[in-house]
DNA sequence: TATTGTTATACTCTATAACTATA
DNA sequence: TATAGTTATAGAGTATAACAATA
């Protein structure tokens, strides 16, 4: 097993494995509607974020066989929450499109989470001064994601 | 929808909710045995950390029923991760306890994941001063996680 | 021929309901 | 009677293989 050459690194990234794994855990018990997975959720967010998308990309960006994805796509388009439309450019494509349901269910979602987080937050009666570091902490923590 | 008095606090709870969750999306694609589902590592890493445990401390621990935790032990037991031994104080109940190649199984996939985020901080090449602003919010992130 | 989506089939994880053994 | 665990059965998500339609 390498190491890195600087150990207090080393030990910064025990530190917020943990703590992301735990903190994330925990928010995703805050969801809108119990009765929909974690899968179909996830579809709706790609959707509602970079808009119209075939199955394939769909299936790519979620890392699972078209077939999986073509089956989540099935329960949410017969709950209403997604519309299937031909690509009339390239007939063997589908487009993949959220409705307004479909949105408003991840927009309540959101909303459901932050106010969970922002409420947890408040309880611990943070400073300014760690809030910031937790500011701060979140733009590197996307930086070191989406590396 | 209620708003938190102070819209600075909402802020950081909407940052931190995103990075959290990419972080640890990216984090659990590494994993020892990508055989093992993540209900069942969970399962390990329980047992690892607070040793023996009945059927129905696991399930209620994980959140899920006791037939299924059920259905995830019998895996487990299987692939000879962790034993069962009957309580002789209570003999309705199930021990349950992790063998020595399941702990090596979440020691593995930790020294995995923690190797893949130290070599992630490291490539970002952060100051000092940022490391310690991941290790300070990694507290603050398991105060609110663990609350 | 290659690509896109879909169907067929099977395996895993989840649940609820019913059952067994023990307290 | 109540509790701990298990089994029976079913629903949803995953996969691979095979198929249909289109480029």
């Amino acid at each position: 097993m390498p190491h890195s050459p600087d150990p207090s690194l080393d030990l910064a990234a025990t530190d917020l494995r943990l703590a992301t794994f735990r903190l994330a855990r925990r928010l995703r018990h805050e969801r809108a509607l119990d009765s929909m997975s974690d899968a179909q959720f996830a579809v709706l967010v790609i959707l509602r974020q970079h808009g119209t998308q075939t199955l394939g990309a769909l299936a790519e960006r979620e890392r699972v066989t078209a077939p999986s994805m073509n089956r989540t796509v099935n329960v949410l388009e017969e709950t209403g929450y997604l519309v299937r439309t031909p690509d009339e450019q390239d007939r063997r494509r589908v487009l993949i499109e959220i409705t307004e349901s479909g949105a408003e269910i991840v927009a309540e979602t959101i909303r459901l989470r932050d106010h969970a987080l922002a409420e947890a937050l408040a309880e611990l009666h943070l400073s300014e001064e760690e809030l910031e570091i937790l500011r701060q902490a979140s733009a590197l923590m996307r930086r070191v994601a989406e590396r």
